[in-house]
DNA sequence: CCCTCATTCATACGTACGTTTTAATCATAC
DNA sequence: GTATGATTAAAACGTACGTATGAATGAGGG
């Protein structure tokens, strides 16, 4: 059995995709995660620093798996088409989904829940990587993608956020008319990058 | 001055689109409304029956300018091309944001909390008529790019959605490096349909 | 053995929450 | 003018929350 530190990140984990941060309390993580209510107050100092832990946890291995995306394919090539551009972008919002998580839909809905949370402190707590990452991405989308304005471009890449953030949310919400099955996971990563790499690719917008 | 259950639906919509739901207490939604505390009681039975009126209050225009425009574009010709229905489904997303929200993007941000809010309440209220606008935007699309499975073109459908509702709200929080002036409001419905009528028109995707 | 330090535990504190109740207020119709 | 129905006001209720406290527990080193 983990330790209680762990068990609780991944009490809480599952509790906020569920709940949102708001609506989940202390004591539902430390019930669920078998620990002391005091548990949360020992090992993370209050609710919020929890919450940042959790955050954290979730979008490093993103960020730096789009990072090493981005490498693999600048080794390759200095300009890289959209599509694999593309790929190495929304790629890891698919992967690496820890075990446990249906299909990485609970990952995703949390993701939704980071993304969609009105807090400023959401946005700062993966701030220094994620900029990063993005900043390197639009470059490369930049050279891949001339005439696009800088405005336009910054547009399409929160784009690409959005639709593999919602999509996914949709499924794990069984939304989905058709069959939601698991299947539909790996469909959907294929049909992102049908989707986005359309989209990234579409001409300027005429002023 | 408007009439105290007025008063309450907006300062309701404010807050909740600031803070989200569960962050939002009745008593600071009284607050801002220049009422009494026991109002919210009075006027809608409970915190939970007026966060139901304030997002039926937000979706059902929206709706309803969905349908019309679709209404519209069938009323030309039978089988409208993509870009037309991409513009009737995303533009109301763009338009009709009351007056004194800061170009929409607040409402946006309430589409977003909506959109991302995980308990399945949320899903209900809206249910009928939002069901009847998708699948009539479904089989319209569905003429339009033959040969896409019902399954990949709901998940595009979803992508639009997701692209205008994330948009928008990250303008509002200033995540743009560029200028977010009033002008990205304009700028940003004709990227989304440059960007979405790409994305639409993709071939599907081989198995 | 016992001391130490990290962890866990039960419990309590103060606060803020949603809701309810009862009284006051107000306009309108008779 | 007063009775009536709808609204607003003030206060209290019980509950759940995040946090803090101090005692118990348990493993490892001297």
């Amino acid at each position: 059995m983990a330790d209680t530190r762990t068990q609780i990140l991944d009490a809480a984990e599952r509790l906020f995709a569920e709940r949102g941060f708001h609506g989940t309390s202390v004591r539902a993580i430390t019930d669920l995660a078998g620990a002391n209510l005091a548990a949360v107050g020992y090992h993370f100092g209050s609710k919020a620093e929890l919450v940042a832990a959790v955050v954290r946890r979730v979008v490093e291995p993103i960020n730096a798996a789009q990072c090493a995306g981005l490498d693999r394919l600048l080794a390759r090539t200095p300009d890289p088409p959209v599509a694999e551009l593309v790929e190495a972008f929304a790629g890891p919002l698919f992967d690496g989904m820890p075990a446990g998580d249906e299909g990485g839909a609970r990952t995703s809905r949390l993701i939704m829940t980071i993304f969609g949370d009105p807090a400023e402190e959401m946005r700062t707590w993966t701030g220094a990587a994620e900029d990063t990452v993005r900043d390197r991405f639009l470059a490369a989308f930049g050279r891949a993608l001339p005439g696009l304005s800088p405005e336009e471009l910054w547009f399409r890449l929160r784009g690409i956020l959005a639709v593999t953030a919602v999509d996914r949310v949709d499924v794990h919400n069984q939304r989905c008319p058709g069959d939601p099955s698991p299947v539909a996971g790996e469909a959907a990563r294929r049909w992102a990058i049908t989707f986005l790499a359309a989209a990234m690719s579409a001409p300027p917008t005429g002023t």
